[in-house]
DNA sequence: TTCCGTGATGACACCAGGTGACATCACAAA
DNA sequence: TTTGTGATGTCACCTGGTGTCATCACGGAA
């Protein structure tokens, strides 16, 4: 953008503030509009007021403009499970992650997280990212079981489970009519596995 | 490459047969010999004797060339879960289907493999792309069970411990000292899986 | 034999994602 | 005032990927 614009009260700024999160903002909206492939980084960066080399400095390719805030949700996680009680079994411990990671889904967000996911869904390249980084989330919580001594397999099997909790209730969060307690979704779809565990022979 | 090159006791071919394995093998080659990155598709489909168009006549990117034959697993599975008797439980029918995909872990093809698993370790691309796979490999299933009236949840579940099963087999497939038999490593798997589903609490 | 259709490939131009190297400039600290 | 620094812009470049048209050996039909 062009340097010196004035912001708020004739204050000179070298730049607008929140950089990252105008790329990002401003991708979804042209997403939204024309479409992810018919989209170049150089419009985004364009509308944003920026360059395209600029667009690059802050996410690593164009998808990751959409994949912002992973790593807080890896971090609650790793935090939820630390801070389950010793004694707890694997799937409770799991249930304890995916609570601690709920503070990030607020109501606030569940318009945005809405339009992001059609996008998302649309395009095998994004799919890809997301499974990437859901599985990224799935080893968090499955190392972070090791660590309290959970074997191998129970851990592999328990933070899998999780992750299909996790996906289950991202889903029912941002249907239309959903219930907008995401940690009382995961809750329940925890629950719903556990039972459904004794049914598969 | 040239046209009309001289194949088999001087009789005249248009073009050296195999095209599609051609360019399968040299692209391992060059990822092996530089490493994913260093190699372009142009580099690969010359070591074939063909042009980066004819690559992309082949292959719809530069990483599917590791990527073959996942349409013969996904059939496997299929026919593997539709010839499983009726009364069976999911993780049976899972069983079922792990079995009919073995015919493709060939002893022959265990050294391909290990090349090929290495390059994908290495390179977030491709594990993106594998991860894709699976998850299609694991929605097969899912589909298939639910076909079967298996109840959503189970579905979801069994196959997804199937796919644990088939990921933890095929790793100790292609382990140096592995058991070459990998309808057997996919039992004992499923077994493992089985009873760890008990101490999830 | 001659001709023609067909299918696989080559040639070429072009776009967009992505990167390296260097310039610019407001701000802050000395 | 000077100097350093960090975020950005500029520019050139590579490579993945695609659209379009030309080429040419083959098989079959006339």
């Amino acid at each position: 953008m062009t340097p010196g614009a004035i912001t708020y009260h004739g204050q000179m700024a070298r730049w607008e503030p929140n950089t990252r999160a105008r790329l990002e903002l401003a991708a979804l909206e042209l997403f939204v509009e024309r479409g992810y492939d018919q989209t170049t980084v150089a419009e985004i960066a364009e509308r944003a007021g920026l360059t395209k080399r600029t667009f690059f400095r802050y996410f690593a390719d164009k998808r990751e403009v959409l994949f912002g805030g992973q790593d807080v949700l890896v971090r609650l996680f790793t935090e939820g499970i630390a801070a389950a009680p010793e004694q707890a079994t694997p799937l409770e411990t799991i249930g304890a992650a995916l609570e601690a990671g709920s503070v990030v889904f607020e109501q606030a967000r569940r318009a945005l997280s809405r339009k992001r996911q059609v996008i998302v869904a649309d395009h095998r390249d994004l799919r890809e990212r997301e499974l990437l980084k859901a599985t990224s989330l799935t080893e968090t919580m499955r190392e972070a079981l090791r660590e309290r001594g959970v074997p191998d397999t129970t851990a592999n099997l328990a933070s899998t489970v999780g992750s299909l909790a996790f996906t289950a209730a991202f889903e029912r969060w941002i249907a239309p009519d959903g219930n907008p307690d995401f940690a009382a979704l995961a809750g329940e779809a925890l629950d719903e596995l556990r039972k459904s565990v004794t049914e598969l022979g």
